[in-house]
DNA sequence: TGGGTTTGACTGAATGTTCAGTCTAGAAAG
DNA sequence: CTTTCTAGACTGAACATTCAGTCAAACCCA
């Protein structure tokens, strides 16, 4: 095996091109309408060479999704681990679902999401995706909470209910925030996600300057 | 034209039975694999016939997805209407969110939602509909809150973030309970939501029965 | 070392299917 | 007889997938 330096041609590193390819595609055409021809315009190679990868179109997509996922998710981690205070780790996690990213690497934007969503309802495959993605979300703030709590920075709320409704709230500004909503641009998602937040958590939280 | 009594064939009749076939497509299949052939068999006729009604695939699937909505919205104010209090009301357009309806005439459910926002971000025509449908439930909201504080029954919050958090707060459960999540139910859903409007609102609230 | 053989990466040109939309003509109503 | 409505057959384009093979690196064995 070509182990050199700076080799760019092995397969995994093909396979991750196509699938930022992909997810670049999915995301300015959608889903459904997602062609292999896309991919593999946008990859730089030909059509054949996407299924020669990805036996079929769906299994690509389907990577694709699941990829964006878990960088997102390991983003989430690497950057709640760098602050020390429970109150502002759960802040950045929120401003990490509010507020839109410049480095963005691959782009996971909302609007992945909307068709993350809607492709789950009749494809088991990508439902099971979401699923897990949710529940590992969900199941981070949980433990998060936990911890303000054991440190006396938050309130007793009852956390279950506190988890469910908070990830709600964040996918419900999520679409506005995907869909351009005059009412509810990013900034206001932020304010209104942290008002939730400190008010059920019972700690002081003010409006700063976006990071 | 036909003006008689039962006369079924009548073109507005004829335009309806494809707009509701085609949302019942829509349901199964999803919006972008939604053929015009399906939406014929449904409603018991031919592809040309759809085509003739509906110039194009995409006006035949807008105009549901309007129709749809139109037909939810109508729904809303009219079981609002026969509502006494302001906090009754509210609790009424939170079930109408979140609670299966047995009736469902079209069955607008919460898979559609999720089409209608994955749409809205490629298509404008899809966009603006979802955009004004947002809109004209956020007012109804709006109003009724600040109805219900003129009459004291709901403490002074700032009515727009109330809103605007409520509506998120209800799509977000809407994602969960359209795609099954095991973790939050329509019953748990209705809680959370009424929970939320209770606190905020300062009203109290304790879980019924069902209607 | 050098020949032959294997293997993985890759491609261009088919193939076959699926559909939206058209065309033509027949039925029904007035 | 004319207008409105309806259907069956058809067309043309779009696209996923297949195929038959090319090319080069890697491995093997004398």
């Amino acid at each position: 095996m070509r182990e050199q330096a700076g080799d760019v041609g092995t397969a995994d590193q093909r396979r991750e091109q196509m699938l930022r390819a992909a997810l670049q595609v999915i995301q300015d055409r959608g889903f459904p309408e997602t062609r292999i021809a896309d991919v593999a315009e946008r990859a730089g190679t030909s059509p054949a060479l996407v299924i020669y990868y990805f036996k079929t179109k769906d299994q690509l997509l389907t990577e694709a999704i699941r990829f964006s996922e878990d960088t997102w998710y390991a983003a989430g981690k690497r950057r709640v681990a760098t602050i020390p205070t429970a109150a502002g780790q759960l802040e950045e996690l929120v401003a990490m679902s509010c507020l839109p990213e410049a480095d963005a690497e691959p782009p996971t934007s909302w609007v992945l999401w909307l068709d993350l969503w809607a492709q789950a309802v009749r494809h088991a495959e990508v439902a099971s995706v979401r699923q897990k993605s949710d529940e590992r979300w969900r199941e981070t703030i949980c433990s998060l909470v936990l911890a303000g709590q054991e440190a006396g920075e938050f309130g007793q709320v009852n956390v279950g209910d506190f988890v469910d409704s908070l990830c709600a709230l964040l996918h419900g500004l999520a679409i506005q925030i995907a869909l351009d909503d005059p009412s509810v641009d990013a900034g206001r998602a932020f304010e209104l996600s942290m008002r939730f937040v400190s008010g059920q958590l019972g700690f002081g939280w003010t409006p700063r300057s976006r990071s």
